[in-house]
DNA sequence: AGTATGCAGCTTGTATCTATGCGGCCCACG
DNA sequence: CGTGGGCCGCATAGATACAAGCTGCATACT
């Protein structure tokens, strides 16, 4: 991608963090610095980006701890995504093109069922809706909201898989109410799609 | 406050950006390491924030560019800000402490009329009801939203001062419909609140 | 045996140094 | 007089060197 190596210690340390496998550990700079092959300096940068993202806490001259998540996260990371994703929709109801892009993501997700891929059209699917509202200040938010959930997915192994009926159940009668322009409804159906999904993650 | 180097010169950088001053201008670290007496590696953090946040853009071997707010932004603020005041609102409705809170804050900021504080006040009041759901991914955001306003305000110079009688007005109204606990109500205030505030800006 | 003290290793914070890329300027040439 | 190519200086990227603090353990003293 963006081969500086600022950005490459930062996808690298992120991927990382993101499988929850670090979670709690406290982490070194030169560490990560040995493994990449780089100095120090791109490390640190990485380090400090990911601790206003508040996926670190940087503690001076000790180290850089990985928060781990908690309920309280998976309850705030819930509640944000309902704001957002319920007001995104309302803005974004007129839009006379979101209809179809969401049944197409919906139709690619339905053949992906079992792929590693499910997840990730999963995740297209609200971003979708998101970005339809037009506005990059939500949208970059629900970016930094999709990221703790994919954190919370890992912490909680047992997912998705099993549950790809439902909620490509509950996407598609998104889908309906989006196409029926029926805000409210459609608002109530995300809402109760979230809270599902994270009862299977808490459980 | 936390006296480290990097802190100070966040501090710093940011507040020269939020005055406005610097809309557009290319910036170097040199020039605010020799300013502040520290070595540009303090500065480089804090110009890495600072482009996280959204406020820098840092081109690669030639500067640090001061985004400059266009009226998109102001739009996008604009809809943010009703988008989690609202959600805020709706969530905090049950809060015993919320009247009494926002009342509070009310009463100074009627005391502060003409005086400096009373932005400061203002920010408190919203702010408050945002902190009120007690959701801290939502109040980070939001405290973002805040930082961007500030530079919206200063770069349109007239502002608030001839408008404290109707800002202190409608929060007075909001401060009812909170009492009442009337989510629709509040709702339809806060959004007339912020479109009114948004109007003086542009214009 | 229990506690205090000092040392060793590791980590971050800050400064300095080198390499590289970019842009502007000047001069030569058409 | 206009245009193009080459040179110079400036600014960043990244590496490394150095200073200072914290932790934990081992050892010595009471």
């Amino acid at each position: 991608m963006a081969h500086n190596a600022a950005e490459r210690a930062y996808e690298h340390v992120k991927a990382r963090i993101l499988t929850g496998e670090l979670d709690g550990h406290m982490l070194s700079e030169g560490v990560f610095a040995t493994e990449l092959g780089v100095s120090r300096t791109p490390v640190r940068e990485a380090f400090l980006r990911l601790q206003v993202e508040g996926l670190m806490r940087l503690y001076p001259k000790r180290g850089a701890l990985v928060v781990p998540v908690g309920p309280r996260e998976s309850r705030e990371v819930l509640a944000a995504r309902r704001v957002v994703e319920c007001a995104s929709v309302a803005e974004a109801i007129g839009d006379p093109e979101l209809p179809a892009t969401l049944a197409d993501l919906l139709e690619q997700q339905r053949k992906a069922v079992g792929a590693p891929r499910f997840g990730e059209l999963d995740a297209a699917f609200h971003t979708a809706l998101v970005e339809a509202a037009g506005n990059s200040l939500l949208s970059g938010f629900y970016q930094g909201l999709r990221d703790r959930q994919i954190r919370l997915i890992a912490t909680a192994v047992r997912t998705v898989q099993e549950r790809s009926d439902e909620i490509l159940e509950q996407h598609a009668n998104i889908v309906a109410g989006v196409r029926e322009k029926d805000v409210e409804r459609v608002e109530a159906l995300l809402a109760d799609h979230l809270q599902r999904v994270y009862e299977g993650i808490v459980s």
